[in-house]
DNA sequence: CGCAATATTGACCACTCTCAATGAGGGTGG
DNA sequence: CCACCCTCATTGAGAGTGGTCAATATTGCG
């Protein structure tokens, strides 16, 4: 296997514009919301009105922040290319990680609410979004009831993933935790035109611990453990997952069974 | 400490359609959905509106399902009176309670996007629903953008719900847990017009111990010390908080804090 | 009245955390 | 280009929280 890249940018967001591209397949060609608006059929002039409210955004560099836990809540935010990491600071100064946001995901929809983000979202790597202002987006859903309903859609399949993330962290133990992130992450790779076999994270040991609800050394012993038995290769951030079914298998999936549930 | 109930329907259930009654004030009286809805103001000919499409349906009993996993979706359920939970089953027969509801709260929201139920639903107790069917929803909110968007604010209200989760599983021990259960129950039975200082629990301790991702030994271990500790009296499932303060203090929250991200 | 379900309590044990040491990269500055 | 530092990752040893197993109430229900 060979290292893809130097420096901090890692394969997975260097080569992701393009893929993007492809997938997307349409006129609005730099902003992934395209992608989430495609399945309800939205025609090219409806998605050009979408288009319009969209603004861009300079890339944000790993460890920015997008916002902060506590800002009032103005944008919603497509993540074109990286990722981005959203978590819950606790009173005594540590964070719970509570999702990581790929290309083409939507974030910031736990705000609409309160008006202010509850959550902070920090780049992973270099990672650019699209704003979506939510004022001028109500407004326009108005219009463009497809448009609403998909908001509805995008809503509810965050509750569900969340409700995945609940029963990991509550009856799952860690080997199983950590089986079922890499499945998540192989199966995102996949739907994005990458390889599922295959993939650089970027996220930490730390991040990773975190999100599962584990000490870093305990991911770190799991990876191990994992390596030893032939499920995966590791070396730093590269992961090589080489029994597939095996690792589904420890998540309670069977060969073929739609990954609905988990991370 | 007066028994406040013999058989199965707990003191909860029982006032709770005076109270409800009380804090809705509108004329659609049956319904819990338009307390959910006063918030964004619809006047009464479009709460009529609402009101038309929202089934009554006879009370379910205690122990039988609104609705399994896998069935399709065509309705969300407004708790009127009693309370619901919702758990997914997990491919080994167990299962992970994702949501406790009370009256007046809504449930079946992650199923939009599926179109099944990937949750079941099943009473705690005697409970009564409204049905609200989901395609005439969506119709009727087209010409109410009000509604619309008090959609997408339940919708993230849950999403936050559950992010709050997310940090009680990942991060808290047992006593953590309860405490942000106990005082989580507390606040709501107090929106509702209740003593958030005494009430009944209408989910056994498995329940409970399912939920917070504990053992059962564990959750009645913790609330046997609570109660040496002076923290509360428990005598099976009723519950009086006798020091809310210490309470809320072990789960990171100050005097007055808003409750915004646990249980 | 008796059985089944629920709850409590104790003893033991294991999974995972904490603490600690070491190693490997990556970035910076000389 | 290399030395240095700092962060990240790995690995080991010991400890502790919480799970499992088991026995015993207590209650509800047929």
């Amino acid at each position: 296997m060979k290292r893809l890249q130097s420096r901090g940018t890692l394969a997975v967001g260097t080569s992701s514009k393009l893929i993007d591209l492809a997938a997307v397949k349409v006129a609005c060609q730099n902003c992934s919301l395209a992608r989430l608006c495609l399945p309800l059929g939205l025609d090219g002039n409806d998605l050009d009105r979408l288009d319009r409210i969209i603004k861009r955004r300079r890339p944000v560099r790993r460890g920015e922040h997008l916002f902060q836990a506590g800002d009032p809540f103005h944008c919603l935010y497509a993540v074109r290319s990286g990722s981005i990491k959203t978590y819950t600071p606790t009173e005594d100064g540590r964070e719970q990680i509570v999702g990581f946001y790929l290309s083409g995901e939507l974030l910031g929809l736990d705000a609409i609410e309160s008006q202010h983000h509850v959550c902070a979202g920090k780049a992973l790597e270099t990672t650019s979004v699209c704003e979506v202002p939510y004022d001028r987006l109500a407004e326009l859903s108005n219009s463009l009831p497809s448009l609403h309903r998909q908001i509805w859609r995008l809503m509810s399949r965050e509750i569900s993933h969340e409700q995945g993330m609940l029963l990991i962290l509550g009856k799952r133990s860690a080997d199983e935790r950590l089986a079922a992130f890499l499945i998540s992450l192989s199966e995102r790779f996949l739907q994005r035109g990458f390889s599922g076999r295959e993939f650089n994270l970027s996220m930490s040991r730390h991040d990773i611990a975190n999100y599962l609800g584990l000490a870093v050394e305990t991911v770190s012993r799991m990876f191990s453990r994992f390596q030893e038995q032939g499920l995966l290769r590791v070396e730093r951030r590269h992961v090589a997952l080489e029994d597939i079914e095996r690792l589904r298998s420890l998540v309670g999936l069977e060969a073929g069974e739609a990954p609905v549930r988990y991370s």
